[in-house]
RNA sequence: GGGAGAGUUCCCGAGUGGCCAAAGGGGGCAGACUGUAAAUCUGUUGCGCUUCGCUUCGAUGGUUCGAAUCCAUCCUCUCCCA
């Protein structure tokens, strides 16, 4: 059985992504699936840099501003609507062009990780978070270690997500975490992926292009969006979006608005050289360096010729 | 003009004779990542031939076995009185 051909558009925020994954949709006949954590948020426009109408140009996009800002969302929950919008989009006979920042949705969804048979939102989760403000992260750590040694092994005692989250999966289904992801990997991935990753040269240029981003985001409202949000409360995976809670000091009067876009530049940078990371470990991908590259023309252009390839070749 | 104080590594900031290449934080860099992932966490951050050596704490000179720390002069900055 042949797999299903998809492209990917990954790379750090402000990269180019969402421009670069249109232009592949409009030359190529494709249709753009966001893998990313908060646009898929309504209302939450302009901090997400989710694309407008005029961005899109016509081309459909699944999985953007379909979720209230006070809805869970998760890796499994991705895996699975990206995996429907897959289907939807090559029985229309189009391409299925992922486009986004979020490393971990991505990798999911493209390894068809199964997350069935683990849970999630268990009270566990609150009980074990007491005992680690009681006796600390080490005492989790040894008690995971038990059962996982092999989870434990490779957690941090600091790092107390992971850790109490190992051991809810264990307490809620018996299977232990390296059980699970030894399972999560069972299935063959259905897709033969052609991964782009857009990568610059210059750090710096990167850098600039972030900040110079949030100044458009403030030009654009995103302070009275921040307000919007904020206000109404009741935010869940979306409160830890990159745009709000950095201009809470401003809106408590703690401190100046400059000093808070600041921080929300700092922390996109801090962000983007996360992804940059993720991305880094994706050996098979295909970089293009826009910087180095020069005009947009020359990066789409590149990157059509390299999907272009990657569809001809027999799977 | 008189008085008080301050200058420390990329930044902030601790250090008042040896345990100081110098706490802590920030930033940078590198990394991890399976239901919070725009999150969470780790390592590293003067130079070198790296169990040892060299250069650094505004500048210069001095005291001392030994100075970021003490003294003198100078430079810069802040504050108070004029």
């Amino acid at each position: 059985m042949s797999r299903l051909k998809i492209v990917v558009v990954a790379g750090p925020t402000a990269s180019g992504k969402t421009s670069l994954a249109v232009e592949l949709a409009v030359r190529l006949g494709g249709e753009i699936i966001c893998a990313d954590s908060m646009q898929i948020y309504k209302t939450m426009d302009i901090a997400t840099a989710k694309p407008t109408p005029e961005e899109m140009r016509g081309i459909k996009h699944y999985l953007t501003d379909f979720l209230d800002p006070g809805e869970e969302f998760s890796v499994a929950d991705f895996v699975r609507l990206a995996k429907e919008a897959a289907g939807e989009i090559s029985s229309k006979n189009r391409l299925p062009i992922i486009c986004g920042g979020t490393g971990l949705y991505i990798d999911s969804f493209i390894n068809n990780i199964s997350f069935e048979k683990t849970c999630t939102k268990t009270g566990v989760r609150d009980e074990l978070k007491a005992l680690a403000d009681e006796k600390g992260g080490g005492y989790l750590l040894e008690m995971l270690r038990e059962f996982d040694p092999e989870t434990a092994g490779r957690l941090h005692e600091n790092n107390l997500a992971r850790i109490i989250r190992a051991i809810e999966i264990y307490r809620e289904t018996g299977v232990t975490m390296s059980e699970q992801i030894k399972n999560s990997r069972a299935a063959e991935s259905p897709y033969d992926v052609c991964y782009l990753v857009l990568d610059y040269f210059d750090r710096e240029e990167l850098y600039k292009r972030i900040d110079r981003r949030v100044d458009e985001m403030v030009e654009r409202g995103l302070i009275s969006e921040a307000e919007r949000v904020l206000k109404s409360g009741g935010l869940k995976t979306s409160r830890q979006a990159i745009g709000y809670k950095e201009l809470l000091p401003y809106f408590n009067g703690e401190a100046s608005l400059e000093s808070c876009i600041a921080q929300l530049k700092q922390s996109t940078r801090r962000y983007a050289k996360r992804q940059i990371t993720w991305f880094k470990r994706n050996e098979p991908a295909i970089r293009l360096h826009p910087d180095a590259l020069g005009t947009f023309e020359k990066l789409a252009d590149e990157a059509e010729k390299a999907v272009r390839e990657h569809l001809d070749k027999e799977d």
